[in-house]
This record gives structure tokens, sequence and C-alpha cells, in this order.
DNA sequence: TGGAACAAACCGACCGGTCGGTCGGTTTTG
DNA sequence: CAAAACCGACCGACCGGTCGGTTTGTTCCA
């Protein structure tokens, strides 16, 4: 977009003062949330004024658009070349995990940025959702230890079972509200089913065998 | 909290035009979301008027979490029941998702304002949310394909499966941000590996066996 | 070299609109 | 007639975006 071949002082000052106003912005979002966040707090933190940052980007959405897309394209390029040092399909997969998770514990606003969709709100949203995931996280781990305790599934860690099983439900059914995917929701039964019992140990036979007629 | 029992025309009335303003609020947070709905639009879709919300609940928070517990208070009971008509584990769980899959498809709204976190924010912030999922989803469905190819794992849904694992992966990490748990990311990883690469079919050993020395 | 002329960068007071919540008053019910 | 229920005009705070004006850097010519 900005292929500026002239390094005048200025355009240098521009460019420096642009990060600047993005840096404040990623940082403001991520601690107080997309909403939350005032356009003079921007100014303020980037050390410069709401005019100063109006004379940079147009509008308060598109400094958060540029944002995630170039967090994100960090944070996917960095899997990409951490996949690429790997050529057995299971490294590739620890390789991307580990990169997700280092990355993000090293960084913990970038985390709060891309993966705490709640927080385009404000907290009263935000804590309730909160405890919605939490309850059912638990309910999911309650009836997890059961099966553990009937020899059904081998021992496995259930607290963090019931959070994976809930997040992946909830992608499911997110994806599916929102870009009606699977038409029908039931179409993403059979395979999300056998997914999750796969996930915590469940033997194929039983799997497939006590499938109802879907 | 309110145990009325005294069973005037009056308490009645009052009781109803309480579920009025609760069914109001319901759909009009699940369509528009939580910051973009006005306390009016509230009022005049439950045909009252603000002064007549505002004598049922105290804010418009309130209004919000009494309908989100009540509506998961549903949900679970209705998946509880479901769950008590079986005792096979495996078939528990087919009829705890089943429930929640057929719930959500008979009601749209229930699935929105449960399960569409980012529907707290507006649309700007949803639309940057929703790219970021599914581009992520995407790019674990695209090295699944080629594990898939390489024959590293069955053939299997890997557009649900990107989609699943992206879930897991983003609720375990909101869980660690929103709640410290666990205090160290790391400690979630061989877990979370573990049941990824299960729910992908990768045989018990290798699992076991490549898992880097953490 | 100096300085006029021009443009880029920046500033912050201000505007327009929104919205949660209040309050004095009115209607309905017991 | 008292209490409960309801009404809607109004208030005050907030906030995204604008705009006229100022500062800072760049260019070019005498």
């Amino acid at each position: 977009m900005s292929d500026d071949k002239r390094g005048g002082v200025q355009a240098e000052k521009s460019r420096t003062r642009r990060e600047q106003i993005l840096d404040a912005a990623f940082n403001t979002f991520a601690r107080r949330g997309y909403r939350d966040t005032a356009m003079d707090e921007i100014a303020t933190a980037a050390q410069t004024s709401k005019g100063g940052v109006y004379f940079h980007f147009a509008t308060k959405e598109a400094i958060f658009r540029e944002l995630m897309r170039s967090t994100a394209d960090r944070l996917a390029a960095k899997v990409d070349r951490a996949v690429a040092t790997e050529t057995d399909p299971i490294a590739r997969a620890d390789a991307a995990l580990r990169t997700v998770f280092s990355t993000f514990a090293g960084h913990r606003t970038m985390a709060r940025l891309l993966f705490l969709d709640a927080l385009g709100a404000g907290r009263a949203f935000n804590d309730e959702t909160n405890d919605l995931h939490e309850r059912f996280a638990r309910m999911i781990a309650g009836y997890l230890d059961q099966a553990v305790v009937e020899g059904a599934i081998p021992p496995l860690d259930t607290r963090l079972t019931g959070i994976a099983w809930f997040g992946a439900l909830n992608e499911v059914v997110a994806r599916w509200l929102m870009a009606d995917e699977p038409s029908r929701l039931d179409e993403a039964y059979p395979p999300l089913r056998a997914l999750l019992l796969r996930s915590a140990g469940v033997p194929e036979e039983r799997i497939r065998g006590t499938g109802p007629a879907t």
C-alpha cells in the first residue's frame, strides 16, 4: 500500500508515528476492549492528538482491522515457518501447536487481541460470557469423570478435555450461525461426534458401532 | 429471588410484563447484540416504555445477566434430562450432543445469545473476528489435508476438524487468559496435544512416542 | 545561503448524535 | 385512597469524527 521509496526525514517520521499509533491501539484494545477504547485514549497513549491519529487512519475500525490482520499475519507466518522445518505430519502438528503456545505465553496481549472474542463488549458481557463457558466446560468435565470411573474411557485430563470439547462445539455452532455452514446444523453432528469421542480415547469400533441413524 | 406467593391480578400482570420484557430483550440482544441494543428498543419491543422497563429491572446489565443465566439453565436442564435417560457413557455423550444440536437448530436465537461471544460488540469487531476464525480454521484444515494425503491420518472431514481444533485451542487459551488456568500456558500443551492428535485418529503409540521432552 | 512558497504532519476545540438512567406525574388495581 | 405499575420528557456523559488553524520539513530559485 505504501511503497514510499523517498527516504526523507518527513516520510520516516510519518512511518514511525504510524507505528506508534498502531502500537498504542494494540495495547489499548487488548487491555480495554474495542468498544471501551476511545480514540482519545489511543491518541494519548501514542503521544499525539486525535487529529494526528485521524491523519494516519480513516476510522477507528480501520485501525482495528489493520491491527487484527497484521497480527494474525505474523502469527500465521511464524507457524508456517515452524511447520516448514518439519516433515513428519505429527511433528508438524507439534511444531504448530508449540509455536502458538510459546508465542502467546510470551505475548499475552496478542492472545487477548486475537483470541478473546468477547473482548469486543464491556465487562458485563464479558463476565457473563466467561461464566457461561466455565459452566458448560465443568458440566462436560463432570460427565467425563463419570465415564472414566465407569471405565468407558481411559483416565485423562477431564478438565482440559471439557474445555476443549466446549470450545470445539462452540466454534462449530458459531460457524453455522455466521456462515450458514453447514446449512443444517445436524450435518455437523456425525463428524463432530466421532471427533470428540475419538479425542477421549473411545475405541473406533464403539464410535462406529453405537452411532445413531444420523 | 421473587417467591411471590400472593396471586393477585396485579402481581400476575406484573409477572407477565416481566416476561414480556425478558422476551423482547432476548430477541433484541440475539439479533443486534448487547451493545447495539438500546433500552428504548427493548421497551418498544415489549410494548411498554423505558420507565416501565426500569420499574422491573435495575439496569441493562441486570436484564442481560438474568437472560443469560435462565437460558443457560434451561439448556443445561434439557441436556441433563436427556443424559439421564441413558446409562451407557457413549450413549450419554450422544444424547447430550444431540440435545444441544437439535435445540439450537430449532432456536437459532438461543444459539446466538449463548454461543456468539463476539456479538457483544458491533459489526466491525464481529466481522473481523469472524474472518480470523475462518482463516485459522482453514489453515489447520490445509495441514490436515496434507497429513491425509501422506497417509499419516485416516481420511476425515478436515474442514470440520479444522474448525473444531481451532475452537478447542481458542477456548483453552481463552480460559488461560480469563482465569489464569493453567498458570503457565505450556502446562496445557501435553494434554491438548494428545487430545487433538487422538481426535484425528493418530494411533496411541505415535502420540506417546513422538512427544517432545516437555 | 537565505528565505519564499508549498505541502505534509499535527493539534484540539467543537459538533452531532446516542443512550443509560432519572423523575415527576398519571393510570390502574385492591 | 394508597400502593403498584407505568409513562416519556429530560439529563448528563460519552465519543467518533471534523475542521480551521499551526508547526515542521522540503523544494527551489535568486
